[in-house]
Parts: C-alpha cells; structure tokens; sequence
DNA sequence: AAACAAAATATTGTTGACAATATACCAATC
DNA sequence: GATTGGTATATTGTCAACAATATTTTGTTT
C-alpha cells in the first residue's frame, strides 16, 4: 500500500469539496458510517477529518448527536464581515507594496471580463471571477499566514452566501467600479489607498447582501431544516 | 459513564494548555501512545485532537512520523505579525464604537499597573498585564468572530515569542506608552485613531521583538533541536 | 385518536488489535 | 574506524468490535 497523503488529508479534503460546493448542504447532517462507506474507508479518518473540519469553522459538533455542516445566522456572517475586511485590508496594503507585474496583469484581465458580465448582470460569470480576484490579490499580498487565514474567513462566507449570491445580481456593476478602482491604486503602490478601498468594498458588500436579504423574503432551505432537528 | 465533555475535547485542552504554557517546548515531538498512556485514555481521541491542534497551527504533521510542537520561524513570526496588526487595527476600531463604561475601567486599571512595571523594568509582571489589555479590548469590540480569530493568531505567536520575551524588557515603557493613548483613543470614541493606533502598535511590537534578536545572539532551545532530529 | 412508556434500532464514543512505515541497533565489509 | 546492509523495535495509520447514548418504533392506556 502506497500512499502520498494520509485517509484522513483525503477524506477532509473531499468532505471540504462538498461543503464548499454545496453538495452538503448548510445544516445537513453527517453520517460517520455512511461516508466511511462512500469513500471506502473506516470511521476513525472520517472522525479525524470531522474534527480538523470542526476547528476549521465548516462544521458544527454535538455531542453524542453528531456533526452538522455549518449554519451560519446573519448575525455571525455580519461579524466575519468585519473579520474579512480587516484582512483584506491588509492584504491591499501588501499587495500596493509587493505585487509583480504578472499579478498585476492577470487582475486587469479578470477587471475586464468582470465588465463584460456586468454589462450583462450575468451572475453566473461574475461569481467565480470575483473569487479569482481576491484570490490573486491575496497571493500577491506575498503573505502565506494572511492568505491562509483569508481563505478559511471565506469558506466560512460561502456557507452564507451561496444561498442568496444568486439573486444579487443588481450589485455586480457597484462591485466591479469597486475592483477596477482597487487594481488602480495597488498599480500606483498606494498602499494606504488600497487598504482602505479593500476594507469598504468588503464592508459595501456586507451591506449590498444585507440588502438583498432584507428585499426578497428569503426561501429558507428545507432539506436542511429537516435533518437539523 | 458520564461525562460533559468527549475524551477528544478534554485531551485537545490538555494539550493545548501544555503546549501554551511551554510545557511542550517547540518541536517536541508527540507519542500518541505515551500521551494516551499518561491521559488514560485509547489513541483514538489523542489523535483526534492532535488533527484539531494542527488545523489551529498549534502542531506541525508529518505523515508516518507523527506530529510536533510547531517551530514558529522568524520569517513566519514576521508574517503573523501582519495578520494580528490586521486583526488587532479591527478591534481597535470596534472597540471605540461599542466599549462598555465598565470594560474601559478596567482598560486604565490595567494601564495603571503597566506603569508600576514599567518603572522598574518588571517585565514577568508586565507580560500577564499586556495579554489582559488586548484580551479586554477583544472583548470589547463586541465580535465573537473577530476575538476568536485574534485568539488563535495570538497563540500561534506566544510559540515564537516565549524565548525572547523575558529578554525584551527594555521596550516596557515604550510599549505602556502605546496602550495609554490606545485608551485615550478607544475612550473618545475616535475609531479611526485607535483603529490606526493599534494597528501601529502590533506592527512597532515586531520590529522591537526584531532587534531584541537580532541584539542578543538567541540561545537556541536544547530540548527542542533533540526531539525534531 | 393522542399521549405516554418501553423495547428495538441506529448512531456516536471509545477501545484494542493489526498493518504499514520509520527508527534504532548490530554485524559484516571496505 | 566509517559505512553499508539487514534485522529488530518502536511508532503511526487503519480497522473492526464493543459500549454508551440518542432516535425511532411499537404497544398500551386514557
């Protein structure tokens, strides 16, 4: 038997994959045994990845009961707002100071065709361009720990977000004048500019969903009502 | 059998709390068995907890050599620095909003005593008070969120800091100085001051941590070089 | 039929055993 | 004496069985 990684690495990764994809939907419950079955592996990987998983905020443990996929309330997705504005902040201000021309290249050619579904409020297009974005820019921030911490803040969001992302079509013009400008001044290696235009178009977008949540009465989802109680 | 908690649960605070307090040096390497052994429980819930402990950044993982005390590098200090001034710069700014008539008594108390320290170079009463200042205006920034966050980067950090803080007295005053006007900023209600105070302050707070290694020629940990090897 | 009680079932928590891999030890060779 | 090769030991990775707890089902009573 010939191994790279560990059962456990695997079996947290594929668990990952499917929260984030939503294949598990927020509030689902998982089965320890079922998935060992699926993924052909016995329950001591499976609990170990539930466990890593649990730390990593993407799921929520009750004793004796079992693991769920984590729900998160507006109220909790208000607060990691302010979290991911204070580390997009920063990541602003190091990529105005530390971002190559390559990096800088890809962000206006992601600006652009950000432009072209916005013209055509094509949620569909804009969503994963606008992942790609702050993507790049967190790399180019040259930061390791910060990125990190970044993308773990943003899966947590996506918990929250896909369920309402779709019908927020009406913002995507507001968020791309917000990213064109943000790739302008960390091209200047403005840095204080930068970090400030990240941290409002965070907190903007906090409020453009908060808006949108508020507007249309929001269809709660069902299935995971169900297996939560 | 009855019990609040699982085994997991009481094995991964355990850990933690060796591994906070230094009773685990950085790099020591962790024997599941010994570990269950001394805990009185099987290898499973250890090892559960080990895979917790390194989502948190607390332990360092090698597949089929098991996991070690994380050994926090300068460069990777230098980098966690700038996700805690990120943090930090947040709650500072919450923190001037929303604190309590209560929690700012506390925060001059806390100053008070940082000066008698600070007096007389008093560093071992002074390392406590400084945890108690940023724990109390976390709390105050009124963001779970946020605070957890905070907590795990400032945990990450002691890892790296223990060694060198008993040696950085000379910065006392320097660093009471900074959380006096932090205080007065956060008191008047002047987000963006103590936002930028606080900011500056974690950042000023690296560099002396940097030239207090690089003055002194470090004593290298003996215990830890052993175990890593 | 509704509400409660008790048994049956399912699920999680924990353990000990086995397999796979890495480390330590020791002898033989150069 | 240092180095290589092989064996013995220790340690981690995985599994399957058992114990403890929660959930569901069933039967009984009102």
């Amino acid at each position: 038997m010939l191994r790279e990684h560990s059962l456990t690495t695997l079996v947290q990764r594929e668990l990952e994959r499917q929260i984030v994809s939503g294949e598990l939907e927020a509030g689902a419950k998982l089965n320890e045994a079922e998935i060992a079955g699926e993924l052909r592996v016995s329950r001591g990987p499976v609990r170990e990845a539930c466990r890593a998983l649990y730390q990593s905020g993407l799921l929520r443990a009750e004793k004796n009961r079992g693991v769920f996929v984590r729900q998160i309330t507006i109220e909790e997705a208000y607060e990691i707002y302010e979290v991911r504005a204070a580390l997009d902040g920063m990541i602003g201000r190091l990529a105005a100071k530390r971002i190559q021309p390559q990096q800088l290249q890809r962000l206006r050619e992601i600006v652009k065709r950000m432009h072209v579904a916005s013209r055509g409020l094509d949620a569909d297009a804009y969503f994963p361009l606008n992942i790609q974005f702050h993507e790049v820019l967190g790399e180019a921030a040259g930061n390791q720990a910060l990125l990190q911490n970044y993308q773990r803040i943003v899966n947590e969001l996506n918990l929250y977000r896909r369920e309402v992302i779709a019908r927020s079509a009406e913002s995507i013009p507001e968020s791309t004048k917000d990213h064109e400008e943000i790739v302008n001044a960390v091209a200047k290696g403005d840095e204080v500019l930068a970090g400030r235009l990240l941290f409002e178009h965070v907190l903007n977008g906090r409020e453009r969903l908060h808006r949108v949540l508020h507007e249309t009465p929001a269809p709660r989802a069902k299935a995971a009502r169900k297996s939560a109680t």
